[in-house]
Formats: structure tokens, C-alpha cells, sequence
DNA sequence: CACATGATCGCCT
DNA sequence: GGCGATCATGTGG
């Protein structure tokens, strides 16, 4: 993990979590199924602080990789290297990956350390007055918060400048699918694993 | 609207 | 050496 990312998100992108009666969840909330993780997530914040400020946006799209067993998953087989480490870390850790040598994902790690199950955080959506679709997709996400691999690692609990901030209120009707661009995966390309809030325009595909 | 393609490079075999 | 947990743009119907 690198302590000091040039990043900078999209100064739109600005909004208090406190106003909005925004939580930061404890480090259980992450150690939970990452199926219940995943759903939970959907309606919370990814914000990333900046000179001040939080930017962020309410995520609206996730999907759960569950580990060794799971052949769309980085950790399939118990794979273990540099990247992928962080996926070993405990729950509410930030894992950070390089897709086709120009966007990056950024994934919410799950479960107690040793379990390298994590989130994809596949879309949000800006707070009031934010631009439509800024983040309608994982690379596009990424991009408009200034999250990159020197961000993998990243401890999401505590006081550091990337967190999640979870609504008190109502939660959102929620969609399921498979997940998208894992035809490769066999068996795992079919499993329901990707949440959506079946109320949002900024979802990364029409449904 | 439904594909099809190119960009671009780190990672793993 | 092959190939992605993607995206923007292009074509054709």
C-alpha cells in the first residue's frame, strides 16, 4: 500500500456524509457472507476524502467473489500472489486491480483474514447535481474517484481517506444477475452474484 | 438497438 | 505469449 495516492477525485463529486445521516459501519459489517455484504452495500458510500473534503457517490451496482472456490475470483484456487494479496486481508480492506492495462476495479474484501473473498464495486451515482453516469461502471468508478493499485491495501475502517458510509433508512429494491465479464469462469458464470438497485439510471447495463 | 473492435499493459503460465 | 472482473466508438439494421 502506498500512503499517499496524486488521485484526485471529481471535485462534483463533493458532499457530506454527515448531512445526509450517513454511518461508517464497523469492521463485523465486513466480515459477514459476502453475499450479505454485497447486498448491504448497495445504497451505501464509497468516498474518498481530499483536501477536506469527502467525494463520493452511493453505489448502486456490486458483485461478490467468493474465493478459492470460485473461478471468476483472482484468489480461485488459492492463488496467492502480490496483487492479489490484499484479497487475504481481514474484512473492510480495500483491493485494487489493473483491468485491460488502462481502468481499475476496486473491491470491498470480505470475511475474517485468510478468506480471500471480496465486492466488486461495479457503479454509483453522484450526490444532487452530480452528472449522470459518471460512475456507471467499475472502471468509470474508479476514475471519478481517483482510486488506483497504489490504493490496494487500503484499510476502509478507521480514519484513513478512503471509506464507506453506510444510509440509516429504507433500503433499495434490489436485482439480481449474473455477473458480467466472466464468461471464461465455467461453472461460476452463472452464479447469481451481481446486486443492483432496480431503481437507479447509473447501473452499468441496462437490466 | 445489437454487436464488433481497438486501446494498452500487468500478470501469470 | 495470451489474455483479461472495461469503455468509447463505430457499423449496420
Amino acid at each position: 500500500m502506498i500512503a499517499n495516492s496524486t488521485n484526485r477525485p471529481d471535485s462534483r463529486l463533493a458532499f457530506d456524509p454527515h448531512a445526509l445521516g450517513l454511518d461508517e459501519p464497523p469492521r463485523t459489517f465486513f466480515r459477514r457472507r459476502t453475499v450479505a455484504v454485497a447486498r448491504a452495500l448497495v445504497g451505501a458510500w464509497i468516498a474518498r476524502r481530499f483536501r477536506g473534503r469527502w467525494h463520493g457517490g452511493r453505489i448502486v451496482e456490486t458483485e461478490a467473489y467468493l474465493g478459492a472456490g470460485d473461478r471468476a475470483a483472482h484468489s480461485w484456487g488459492g492463488r496467492r500472489t502480490d496483487r492479489v494479496e490484499p484479497m487475504y486481508a481481514e474484512g473492510g480492506h480495500l483491493y485494487v486491480f489493473l483491468v485491460y492495462g488502462m481502468h481499475h476495479c476496486a473491491n470491498v474484501v470480505t470475511r475474517p483474514a485468510g478468506e480471500p473473498e471480496a465486492v466488486l464495486l461495479r457503479a454509483a451515482e453522484g450526490p444532487a447535481g452530480a452528472p449522470g453516469r459518471l460512475m456507471a461502471g467499475p472502471g468509470k468508478l474508479c476514475a471519478a474517484l481517483g482510486i488506483t493499485v497504489a490504493d490496494s491495501g487500503r484499510d476502509l475502517v478507521g480514519d484513513g481517506p478512503i471509506r464507506i458510509f453506510s444510509p440509516r433508512g429504507a433500503r433499495p429494491r434490489i436485482g439480481v444477475s449474473v455477473r458480467i465479464g466472466v464468461d471464461y469462469a465455467r461453472e461460476a458464470k452463472d452464479w447469481p452474484l451481481r446486486f443492483y438497485d432496480r431503481d437507479s439510471p447509473s447501473v452499468s447495463l441496462r437490466s
